[in-house]
DNA sequence: GGGTTTTGGTTAACCGGTTAACATACGTTT
DNA sequence: AAACGTATGTTAACCGGTTAACCAAAACCC
């Protein structure tokens, strides 16, 4: 009795068979209120719960859902961890799902994929009931994805291939346009936009299309030479792009950036050349992750609710898994202007 | 052709019996070396790979590891995400356990448990293959999981059922020291000690052992006014301690934390109230997380590497896994004193 | 050349659930 | 009273692997 009860032990001590266990269990409408009140007691009595391994190989359902993080080509195969380790962004979006999985008995695997058939395999092995693709991919990972019968949700993605699977996005080129239009109303004229490559990353692109639209919404010009790219969104990567700026000597006073991180790492490394944020130049990140507040100066930023995000997310998984024919949905998350220190009136010299 | 051949299908394409095709599989020497070339093609012809969950139920081997985290009493359930939220910590040591499963085929769930019955469920449904505890856990649940049968890795635990298991740990006292001893050699000598519930937390306890045995050293008294607990970490709870601090006139000037969250926090509402770090006060923080050379001021801080303990945790649990009668091991990861801005020399007045 | 290993392979039960198909008893309908 | 549903179970095959037990042929031994 040491091991953990079976199925058939159960059914064994309730005098019935297993499939009538098995039932009782599953809510089929079978059994009758007596037998049904047996075999509960004789659950309760050997502390019997299921196995999910089984159930996962009999029912092709895990109660596992996969989170896909992206992996550029040039990146180890390891690389998801280093990622994880350093975007706070994907931290918080994992929290949210996970959240909304456990209350419904799933667990959460996280990978990150290189290419597609990796992908397919995963999800294969594992018996994964929905995956959540978190960033950019490949558009031609979406292809092989949608034929493997499962459900998907795609965050912040804007391809055309989003017809076919739910989405959750927030209003990127509105968050674009409140970051450059809080700099131009504070006074800014000169404006850098800070993003990974645009080429790669449509929400990026979105953004900066916002960005444009306050610009010339304001008379102002939208200088390429100011427009700066970096392929990964670290800390280190925001420090290299603030001397870059600072090397150039480039004229601008106001940087939006597309993440707090880029924005805390271009801080630090001002401050360190004796420039004064938001004295010299003033600064909005993207994301208000939980640090935002807390770094000096602190951060004004465009504020999304990551972690709602992920909660919104697993939401739109679980309701696709429990029913096929659901409708796709696209859920657009609020965003917002958080002013804090990072940002000031330009005094006219 | 469509469904993913099973090794049935292998076995049929091969010309042999599904058991000859799992024997070349796990490497069983029992083929000649035709025929297993003759698997091996019908295996990359047919685009076979072994469904887990199946392996799981046959071998009782998920492939998969259990990261447990701590839940206090009065956390509700879903506790576990806002811990993970927070708490940049966890993070960094789940990417290095992530890190080395996935080079082993392990995929890593994530879990936070209030009763070891519930712990213990979780890992029969899922057939775990091993458990990471990460944290402070009711020393009960230790009793319960030693009958598990599988390899456990304790992280940061001193208690003497320790004996028991693996464990991966710092020097937490030589860290106290180290953390201490830095400020009194810059002339501090009203040092406060800022952690988490002593009783509760045999890591801070013995932090707070070596940060007593520097000021004994140095001839300075132990101040229990200056001792200050928290329930969790967070900034928000670094800031609370900040104020009372001031609320309560406090005549200290230098702070050993056992958190950079912590710290942080603290730093945040010194300035807030128009004090300065580390003019004010010189803070030292504990662990060296990635934000924490990012701050302002940037923190001076007891370096741990929690990726390498992730990584280190982890390789633990697969040699475990791998033979059974492994000698328990434990191993003491290094700590470090990271000098950066938030301490300086105090200045006689 | 007959007996014994060794080599290389197959058969079939098993892991712990699920579920389609079948069986029986009982109440209803006509 | 025959025919037919309906309610309540059971049987047994199945999910996709693993592995103990068995077997035939070849190799080895004197």
């Amino acid at each position: 009795m040491t091991n953990k009860p079976t199925i058939r032990d159960v059914a064994k001590h309730a005098n019935v068979s297993p499939a009538t266990v098995s039932y009782v269990l599953n809510g089929v409408k079978k059994v009758s209120d007596k037998t049904k009140i047996r075999v509960l007691e004789a659950i309760e009595q050997l502390g019997y719960y299921p196995d999910f391994t089984a159930v996962s190989l009999s029912k092709r359902k895990s109660n596992l859902i996969g989170i896909m993080l992206p992996l550029t080509d040039d990146m180890p195969d390891n690389a998801t961890a280093s990622v994880l380790k350093n975007n706070l962004y994907y931290n918080e979006f994992i929290s949210g799902v996970e959240m909304v999985a456990r209350e419904q008995q799933f667990d959460t695997l996280l990978t990150g994929v290189a290419d597609q058939e990796e992908c397919r395999k995963w999800v294969k092995k594992r018996n994964l009931d929905g995956l959540i693709f978190l960033g950019i991919f490949p558009k031609s990972i979406f292809e092989q994805m949608s034929k493997l019968g499962i459900p998907i949700v795609l965050i912040d993605t804007y391809e055309e291939y989003t017809k076919l699977f739910n989405n959750v996005q927030i209003d990127d080129e509105l968050g674009g346009y409140l970051a450059a239009n809080h700099l131009i109303k504070l006074g800014h004229k000169n404006i850098a936009f800070v993003s990974t490559n645009l080429n790669l990353s449509p929400v990026d692109t979105k953004r900066f299309t916002g960005f444009k639209k306050a610009l010339n919404e304001a008379g102002l010009e939208v200088n390429n030479h100011l427009l700066f790219e970096t392929r990964e969104i670290t800390f280190e990567n925001g420090m290299e792009i603030a001397e870059k700026i600072l090397n150039e000597n480039k004229e601008l006073t106001g940087i939006v950036t597309v993440s707090d991180i880029l924005a805390i790492g271009m801080i630090k490394a001002f401050q360190y050349h004796q420039k004064h944020v938001p004295n010299d130049f003033s600064i909005v990140g993207f994301d208000d992750l939980s640090i935002s507040q807390f770094t000096t100066p602190s951060l004004t930023t465009i504020k999304q609710d990551i972690f709602k995000k992920g909660e919104k997310a697993a939401e739109l998984l679980m309701n696709n898994i429990g029913d096929q024919g659901v409708e796709r949905q696209i859920i657009e998350l609020p965003v917002q202007l958080v002013v804090r220190e990072s940002t000031k009136k330009i005094v006219s010299n």
